[in-house]
DNA sequence: CAGCATCCATATTGATACTG
DNA sequence: CAGTATCAATATGGATGCTG
């Protein structure tokens, strides 16, 4: 057994391995957990949101990273783009059932992370107390 | 509210929130999400391992990117670096009862995308075809 | 074995300007 | 408003060579 491919998390031989380097899940994983797709889908958990609004509302993406980010979330199928041919335009980002789904465990990894910073500071003081000396 | 900061997961006013700019968490989200980080704390996950077998399990990772994300997750206390002072020198990694439950997050989130891959094949198909018209 | 230091190609990102 | 296009800065990653 060369790669991670047998023994993760559910299933012993899962039909996608995201431990295999050239695994289709491999990618989705980056786009999902990327600098900015985590925040997007962070985001658009709690509500639908219109391109401006998601600019201001994930603190520091260029408009650049937000656009990319978004299309390749929804070729995913994690997130819905709905655009209305109004004047001016109104485009409503959204998830999916796919996506409702995998945000609830990135937010559940967010908070355990969350909760568990005061132990994180209090590593790294001791590691670069450690590493300093 | 210009940022994300509130409404976020578990709770409206985290000490740390990942979504502000300068949080701690942030960076520690980013160590473990990481393209790295994820299939390097999936493996250790499964037992204790050794930088070479570590390596050789993790399918693509240098050994300059392993050795960093390796230091990055024992800066924040994730992980556990054993070095025993024999020769041939021999380093035991493992994880920490926080890198644990973080493992187990991360997981759920991998398993929950790997079984959720058929609906990301067909949904790529379909925006790819309605992009290329 | 377990790594660190260095060099260099390339991928990511960010500003800026422009369009429908 | 909702983006795309372009260019410059920067970060990332890998190959190589060396050490304890």
């Amino acid at each position: 057994m060369a790669t991670l491919s047998a023994g993760t998390a559910s299933s012993p031989h899962p039909a996608f391995d995201v431990f295999a380097r050239g695994c289709p899940s491999r990618s989705t994983l980056e786009h999902v957990t990327g600098r900015w797709g985590a925040l997007t889908l962070g985001a658009l958990y709690e509500g639908t949101l219109r391109f401006n609004e998601l600019r201001r509302r994930v603190d520091g993406v260029s408009e650049k990273m937000l656009s990319q980010t978004l299309h390749a979330l929804e070729r995913d199928g994690l997130v819905l783009r709905d655009a209305r041919p109004t004047n001016p335009p109104r485009v409503d980002y959204s998830l999916t059932p796919l996506g409702r789904k995998v945000a609830e465990r990135l937010r559940a990894l967010i908070s355990c992370l969350e909760s568990g910073m005061d132990e994180v500071m209090a590593a790294r003081e001791r590691y670069d107390a450690r590493e300093s000396a």
